[in-house]
DNA sequence: GCCAACGTTGGC
DNA sequence: GCCAACGTTGGC
């Protein structure tokens, strides 16, 4: 069976959890999305698939570093947890409606990919991030846009 | 802190 | 099933 290799982008708030905190414990399971877009490509996922670690909601929001899936999605225990601020009422044991992979740490850029500089270029014209109003916290992203950021970031 | 863009909710 | 109201995201 062929084996294709998938790249994403997933947004986190450096606040809540930044490409440090990820460098520090190598691993951690992403929980806490609540939109049914970014679930769906959470499923989507396959262990090995590349990401783009991406800071939002603050001063240089951009590609920070890249992570790899190392566990593919299972149930988010926060959707039960009532003193969660992922808390939902209407999930149930028996029916999930939230699932999260395990992302693990593969390397942070030198040099940061920033929004301005993928909004500066034509070539990243087609990107999710980039255009305006995209809130999705989990994206699709192709390999020569992949490659392109990584070859801007670690150098 | 503002606000545009977008997703979700709930009344009808 | 429509759509107005509301809540959230996230750049600036």
């Amino acid at each position: 069976m062929k084996k294709e290799i998938r790249y994403w982008l997933m947004k986190s708030e450096p606040t809540t959890y930044s490409i440090d905190h990820l460098k520090k414990e190598k691993k951690t399971s992403w929980e806490g999305v609540r939109n049914y877009q970014a679930r769906n490509f959470m499923q989507e996922m396959r262990t090995s698939d590349l990401v783009l670690f991406y800071h939002s909601n603050t001063t240089e929001p951009g590609v920070m570093g890249i992570g790899k899936i190392c566990k593919e999605a299972y149930p988010d225990h926060t959707q039960w947890d009532k003193k969660s601020d992922y808390y939902d009422p209407k999930a149930t044991k028996e029916n999930p409606r939230w699932f999260m992979p395990d992302v693990c740490f593969v390397k942070k850029f030198s040099t940061p990919v920033t929004l301005t500089t993928l909004k500066s270029s034509p070539f990243f014209k087609d990107m999710l991030v980039t255009q305006r109003g995209s809130r999705l916290s989990v994206q699709p992203v192709s390999k020569k846009h992949f490659d392109k950021i990584v070859s801007l970031g670690d150098r």
